[in-house]
RNA sequence: GGGUAGAUACCGAAGUGGCCAACCGGGGCAGACUGUAAAUCUGCUGUCUUACGACUUCGAAGGUUCGAAUCCUUCUCUGCCCA
């Protein structure tokens, strides 16, 4: 039975009951996931409850996509420790947009309603603002153990912090929504969901909720703002190294959330790695993608045969080691890098002509075309 | 509204007139070792400079002083207590 399965991998699973029994009576779920378009890019943690709805379309149930353009701008305190930046509207919009085109790497697009939630909240006059208010009370939203802690180390919480969950939740009832998917700690906000569903006479949504993908550092959750994340759009090579570079115990966890198996014990774990990165390269891009990152890769680093790798290529605009690596830094892979930081990373070794350490941050250098400078380990262009 | 404590680099946190570009911890980066893993070791972590050194920083703006993150004035912001 459906249940079963969409109870597979799951934290928390509440109102099954209702689910059950609406899917008894043959009835066609209405899914939500929301998303609040903080910055441009989706990543592997979303993955996972993309997943979990596609599950559910598989079924033939509709999947309602919130895009949170207007919550984004007041920003989800949830695991914040302070509050989040606004965004502007202009940044907003546009990473709404490419939201949707990367959901759709995992989702069916047929079936999918999009909706933004600024259509209900950007017409709110205040005195709806109010009733809405007016349906929770401040202990309920100070049992959150992330206002909680801040208000306990003397951090400050912002009023609209606080209703960040009942715009949540009010998109529920907007939605109509009988099940909402999200992280585990997304339960507070889910729940506030059934709460006000019921107070408007509505079946509450069943809440499931799915384990938080660790980012690439293994330690904190997967996020744009930390930087730890694997973007669903990004090259294939990307997908494949950054996934090569977490840790063993990490890769566990990936194997788990990700693909939803255990971690082979009778692989040796370098092996086991690269099917991992195969398999996520793979879905995002393709097969022929997958192996031909893997093939560049292990040139790459286990060969370390630069001269066979993909390398982006410079025009050498001068022959001054300084100079030329920043210039390599901005224009291959947009990075800005101080002289300092520059002449740091010569010193100790990091960047390579050939292979060849440059020792000294002030030789000229000899360039010819096809010689291939290392910046650090992981960035390397080729001199055209 | 009253009282009080505070604002230091990515984060935490020292420093209360010169030895401060600023102790220390975390994080980050690089190198060695490896499996672009972990652990470990080493170095770096404001900008410019080959080094010497120069320059800009300690909420903001002024001021005192030979000299200020440190003292004074005003302002902005935040916590806590009281109303």
């Amino acid at each position: 039975m459906s249940l079963e399965i969409f109870r597979r991998g799951t934290v928390h699973f509440i109102g099954e009951k209702e689910l059950s029994d609406k899917l008894a009576a043959g009835q066609k779920l209405r899914v939500k996931l929301g998303v609040d378009p903080t910055s441009p890019d989706l990543h592997l943690g979303h993955s996972v409850a993309l997943t979990k709805l596609r599950q559910f379309q598989d079924f033939g149930h509709t999947v309602v996509l919130i895009i949170g353009d207007f919550t984004a701008m007041v920003g989800d305190p949830t695991g914040r420790s302070a509050t989040r930046p606004q965004l502007t509207r202009e940044e907003v919009l546009h990473n709404a947009e490419t939201y949707k085109e990367q959901a759709f790497k995992v989702l069916n697009r047929d079936g999918v309603e999009v909706v933004h939630n600024s259509e209900w909240f950007g017409r709110m006059t205040y005195s709806e603002v109010l009733k809405l208010n007016a349906q929770a009370t401040m202990q309920q939203m100070l049992q959150r153990e992330d206002f909680r802690n801040r208000i306990d180390s003397a951090q400050e919480v912002r009023l609209h912090e606080i209703q960040y969950p009942l715009m949540q939740g009010w998109d529920s009832v907007m939605v109509r929504s009988d099940v909402e998917i999200g992280g585990s700690d997304q339960l507070f906000n889910n729940l506030v969901g059934r709460d006000l569903q019921k107070a408007q006479g509505m079946s509450p949504q069943a809440v499931i909720t799915l384990p938080l993908l660790e980012g690439l550092d293994g330690v904190k959750k997967m996020s744009k703002s930390y930087g730890n994340y694997i973007g669903l759009s990004e090259p294939a090579s990307e997908i494949f190294g950054k996934a090569m570079s977490i840790s063993d115990t990490l890769m566990a966890r990936y194997y788990e959330l990700l693909l939803g198996e255990l971690l082979p014990a009778d692989v040796h774990p370098m092996e086991a790695k690269k099917s991992l990165a195969m398999r996520l390269t793979a879905r995002f891009h393709d097969d022929a993608a997958a192996a031909s990152a893997r093939e560049n890769w292990e040139a790459r680093f286990s060969k370390k045969d630069l001269e066979a790798a993909d390398l982006p290529s410079l025009r050498p605009a001068s022959t001054n080691p300084i100079t030329l690596a920043a210039q390599a830094y901005k224009e291959c892979f947009n990075l800005e890098r101080s002289n300092s930081q520059i002449r740091q990373l010569v010193q100790q070794g990091s960047l390579q002509l050939n292979g060849q350490k440059l020792a000294d941050a002030k030789a000229e250098l000899t360039l010819t075309p096809g010689d291939i400078l290392k910046l650090d380990k992981t960035h390397s262009v080729r001199i055209l």
